[in-house]
RNA sequence: GGACCAAUAGCUCAGUUGGUUAGAGCACCGUGUUGAUAACGCGGGGGUCGUAAGUUCAAGUCUUACUUGGUCCA
């Protein structure tokens, strides 16, 4: 503990003695004095304070704390970040919030167990590791898929280290010995058991999609690899004869003519207008007649005179549609003899092109859609190196045979082809940006591939908990638990969101989705641990999948020991029959030759979407520190930004219904971005960003937490240089709050307050600071932190600072010791303190702690503390409301009467006013002038008396010593106890 | 191109169901103190509420369009 003055004696050493032309009588006042230093030092010394608590486990201390009370949860769940990379703005923003939920609700009694977590799979830590493969000279199929999986770990481990400092220097509270981590055994084979519930809940299914493809490397790409590249391309006009309608065309535009032997429909627009042109003069060949002349050919109205010029014809107009009209025409196959149909393309627009969009299911991401919309064939007539597969019929007229060819060397023959038909308009090469691959720079081509997929529309039982029985898809349940009833009336318990608005933007998303595709081919990821079966009528197989728990259970236990290692190693070294129970084939007939298993990995987002399961739900062990017995969901609180709609909160909803019938959280809060000063968001090119860290180290992170707490982070967050300066002077308004009351309360032990006896002035300060503290309370309890921090700097700067402290200086610095009202003072003054530092310890912990431990000595910590709460007061406010209008009203005119030159200070005053049942004494302390006497009318005037030499105030008569009676008396008493000890 | 959100003094924020001359704190200017002094007090100036229409007796507050910015998607 930290030594105390226990005597309550004046301070009667005082530096400020020294100096020879100081008032004698200064020695005898009771000065604040306090080691609490005025300048903060921050970024210097926060870091050792991080030490400090980590040093002393404060986290695990109040969690053990409230354990031992029995404290109701309040579970704050964290979003892992990725693995990869220095925190940000954004995770300073975050992180501080959450870390503002955790620490205020721990003050209000909460047991709040908050565990850090990173996310460790996926693409992009794959994706860096094989740069530096190649930086080595290497590529990843020089090592093997297990060695390659060892360097991701150990690159995702070095940056959960990095980040961890990073954030721990935030100042954030929580289980820092126990973080999760994606990567580690347990939740690995946490993220499998997920799986294996999704899949006995037959909602895994194998389809076809259309992905990205790099034909050059023989593999799926990612978004991230996927790069763009002025390229040159082929675009082409192309007539299609119209069934049963003489001498009529449809005139499709592609820049991919490679995809006209996919081709399986033509799509419109429905609300567009479309015309047909007789084709009247046509100079495709300067002199030479076009075979076009006297063609019908059909074409959106908007883009006809674009078209016109471009492929060089003239014509009028014979006929106009809508585009409606013209779903279910049917048209001759560009290349074969075959017959297509025309359908609404809800993609469709008149950009470019010609309103009628040639459609490829196989390739094209909208094309694939359309094509599942109306039920067209989706086989991939290409295959994985770009060539046309076995089967793909020679072109007609030419007899060109382009099966097993390479894609891009047909394209001639597939023009020659159209040419000789007589159906090729028009060929350009032109300059167009395209998505190419990162790595090899070719042209990237869409493909159908089978990918796994979580059915969102499939009826099954149990996705709302609460009626087993319902039939209900994972679409409808998801959003019943959004909306808290889905558009059939499904009814749930809903999801708080906070804002609201969150509400309507994750419940278009999952209304719109298509079913999430869980599958990547990929190396560092979480295994698909399926087996497909072929053979019918198996025990523990159903639709042609495994779903025996026992066997997602055993491969669970595998990757528990030995990482996600275990799937694949026993896969390539032929030992597949390991990854089954003993006996579980034999028993049931089969050898491994009957069973494939995926070697496919999981979207990374599966795996943070199932931490709700492998990090809360777990069972025993670290999981058990999230365990709840109040019946509400796994986690009171997922906070994050906006973009998490679609990801993280997005995803967890998904798998928690499906595996558990409801939603994991119970409220969902989204904040915005950080944006600069004007609004725009942070951006190389603009140069207006910045780093958490260049803000630490010059502000220190109290200041950066202030600026979070004052801002309203349910919109974008602006940061500016002037806005942290703006934060530097609250802080130090905080600070000086701090330092006067510390040095007031200096050597005085906390007292109680004795409501009873208080005077007005202290009853009214103590409604006040309860009052405030209250609402503050409330304003956390609906993490409206702006709102919390407006209530206590605006209470310290007008309330405290401008008024109590500036009135009670008199008393505190010149009464006796004895003094009731210098006893009632100081024991608001202690109430003030408490309250105050308590309170603003979830948003400063480390200004506050160090306050506390001014006070209280080195081993308190008011992060164990609770909330300060203030006896009831019942006060009059409308008494006060006219006393402060009373005070306004003075002020304004002592202000003319200093202008004037009459007075200084308010203390040279002398006041007249009318009597309004407010005590003299009371108005002259709350006006801060030396005289209050009541007569009609207000008037201000200099005190013609005696300046008391002790106490600066005005008086009519003074005492021998030719001190005022008060201060006579003080020095008197003080002489006494000091002559005493 | 679509969905969602925002736009009030230099800055950060208040402005209930539309209703008197739009508020606060900070910053700024002036000033007083020099016993919170790299601090504290007092006084003052400053927004017509992104733009434009509309509804209404009445709009920052409702409607529409537009502009700017943000997030997600295409």
């Amino acid at each position: 503990m930290k030594e105390f003055c226990v005597s309550d004696a004046p301070n009667a050493v005082s530096k400020k003695s020294d100096k020879p032309e100081q008032n004698a009588w200064s020695d005898t006042l009771r000065l604040p004095k306090t080691d609490f230093p005025m300048r903060a030092g921050l970024a210097q010394r926060e870091p050792a304070w991080v030490q400090r608590w980590l040093d002393n486990d404060v986290y695990g201390e109040l969690c053990r704390m409230r354990l031992a009370e029995k404290a109701p949860a309040y579970i704050v769940h964290l979003g892992p970040p990725y693995a990869n990379g220095r925190m940000h703005m954004g995770h300073a923003l975050t992180y501080t919030l959450k870390d503002f939920v955790v620490r205020s609700k721990f003050m209000a009694g909460f047991y709040s167990p908050y565990a850090p977590g990173w996310d460790c799979h996926g693409l992009p830590i794959e994706w860096k590791v094989e740069q530096d493969l190649r930086a080595e000279g290497k590529s990843k199929h020089d090592i093997s898929k297990t060695e390659l999986r060892a360097r991701c770990r150990a690159y995702a481990q070095k940056w959960v280290d990095v980040q961890k400092a990073d954030w721990q220097r935030f100042g954030a509270l929580g289980d820092w010995d126990h973080p999760y981590l994606t990567m580690a055994p347990k939740n690995e084979a946490g993220i499998v058991r997920e799986l294996g519930k999704l899949v006995q809940r037959g909602l895994v299914e194998k389809n076809l999609r259309s992905t990205q493809w790099s034909w050059a490397e023989e593999t799926a790409m990612a978004e991230a690899e996927v790069e763009y590249k002025d390229v040159t391309s082929t675009a082409v006009y192309v007539a299609l004869p119209i069934v049963g309608r003489e001498n009529e065309h449809l005139v499709i535009w592609t820049t991919t003519p490679w995809t006209l032997p996919a081709n399986r429909a033509v799509a419109v627009k429905v609300d567009e207008d479309y015309c047909s042109i007789e084709v009247a003069a046509a100079a495709r060949n300067g002199s030479e007649l076009s075979p076009q002349l006297g063609k019908k050919l059909w074409i959106a109205e908007s883009l006809l005179e674009a078209f016109t010029n471009a492929v060089g014809i003239g014509g009028h107009v014979v006929t106009k549609q809508k585009g409606e009209q013209l779903v279910g025409w049917q048209y001759q196959h560009p290349l074969y003899n075959t017959v297509q149909p025309v359908v609404e393309g809800f993609h469709v627009t008149t950009d470019a092109g010609t309103g009628l969009v040639h459609i490829a299911p196989a390739h094209g991401a909208e094309d694939f859609v359309i094509g599942k919309q109306f039920g067209l064939p989706l086989e991939c007539p290409v295959d994985g190196a770009g060539k046309y597969v076995a089967g793909t019929p020679s072109l007609p007229l030419t007899g060109e045979v382009i099966e097993g060819k390479l894609i891009w060397p047909m394209q001639k023959l597939i023009l020659a082809e159209l040419e000789q038909s007589g159906r090729l308009l028009s060929a350009k090469d032109f300059q167009h940006s395209y998505p190419v691959s990162w790595r090899s720079k070719e042209k990237l081509i869409f493909r159908t591939t089978e990918q796994w997929f979580v059915s969102l529309d499939k009826p099954i039982k149990g996705l709302i908990a609460e009626q087993p029985e319902l039939e209900i898809s994972l679409r409808d349940a998801s959003l019943a638990r959004i909306y808290g009833k889905d558009a059939k009336g499904h009814a749930a318990r809903k999801v708080n969101w906070v804002p609201e608005y969150g509400m309507n933007r994750i419940g278009s998303m999952i209304e719109n989705r298509p079913d999430w595709c869980i599958s990547r081919q990929r190396a560092w990821g979480v295994p698909i641990t399926i087996f497909m079966v072929k053979k019918t009528g198996v025990d523990g197989v159903e639709n042609g999948l495994v779903t025996d728990p026992a066997v997602f259970e055993h491969v669970a236990k595998l990757i528990e020991a030995e990482t996600i290692d275990a799937w694949d190693s026993r896969i390539e070294a032929g030992r597949v029959a390991e990854l089954f129970p003993p006996n579980w084939l034999e028993s049931r007939g089969l050898t491994v030759a009957d069973v494939e298993p995926v070697t496919d990995i999981l979207d990374v987002w599966f795996d943070s979407g199932t931490t709700h399961a492998h990090v809360l739900r777990a069972e025993g062990g670290e999981g058990q520190r999230f365990h709840r017995t109040d019946g509400k969901r796994p986690a009171d609180l997922y906070q994050e930004g906006s973009d998490q709609h679609r990801g993280w909160f997005h995803s967890s909803l998904l798998t928690s219904v499906a595996n558990y019938g409801d939603a994991p959280y119970e409220n969902v809060v989204t904040s915005g971005f950080v944006v600069d000063g004007e609004g725009r968001k942070f951006s190389k090119s603009l140069g207006n960003g910045v780093e958490p860290h260049q803000l630490m180290d010059k502000y220190g992170m109290d200041i950066i937490r202030l600026w979070v707490a004052s801002s309203d982070y349910s919109e974008d967050i602006r940061y500016s240089p002037q806005i942290m300066d703006s934060m530097a002077d609250a802080y130090r308004r905080f600070r000086n709050t701090f330092r006067w009351l510390l040095g007031n309360l200096n050597g005085v032990a906390d007292v109680d307050v004795d409501v009873a006896s208080l005077p007005e002035l202290e009853r009214y300060m103590l409604h006040r600071l309860g009052t405030v503290l209250a609402e503050v309370r409330g304003h956390y309890d609906a993490y409206q932190f702006h709102k919390g921090y407006r209530a206590l700097y605006e209470f310290c700067g007008t309330e405290l600072s401008n008024f109590y402290f500036d009135v009670r200086k008199d008393v505190l610095y010149c009464d006796a010791a004895s003094s009731a009202t210098r006893k009632a003072t100081v024991a608001v003054l202690v109430q003030v303190f408490r309250g105050l530092v308590t309170h603003l310890a979830p948003l400063m912990p480390f200004t506050t702690d160090e306050a506390w431990r001014e006070r209280y000595g080195e081993d308190a910590c008011v992060h164990k503390e609770r909330f300060q709460t203030v006896p009831e007061v019942g006060v009059e406010e409308s008494r006060w409301t006219g006393l402060f209008e009373t005070r306004d009203a003075v002020n304004v005119e002592l202000e003319k009467l200093r202008t004037a030159g009459g007075v200084g200070a308010n203390s040279e005053a002398s006041i007249t006013l009318a009597d309004a049942g407010v005590p003299a004494e009371l108005l002259r302390e709350v006006l801060g002038v030396s005289k209050v006497s009541f007569a009609s009318g207000l008037s201000v005037a200099k005190h013609d008396g005696h300046k008391c030499p002790r106490c600066w105030r005005y008086y009519d008569t003074v005492e021998e010593s030719g001190l005022c009676l008060r201060c006579d008396e003080a020095v008197t008493e003080s002489n006494m106890t000091q002559g005493a000890a």
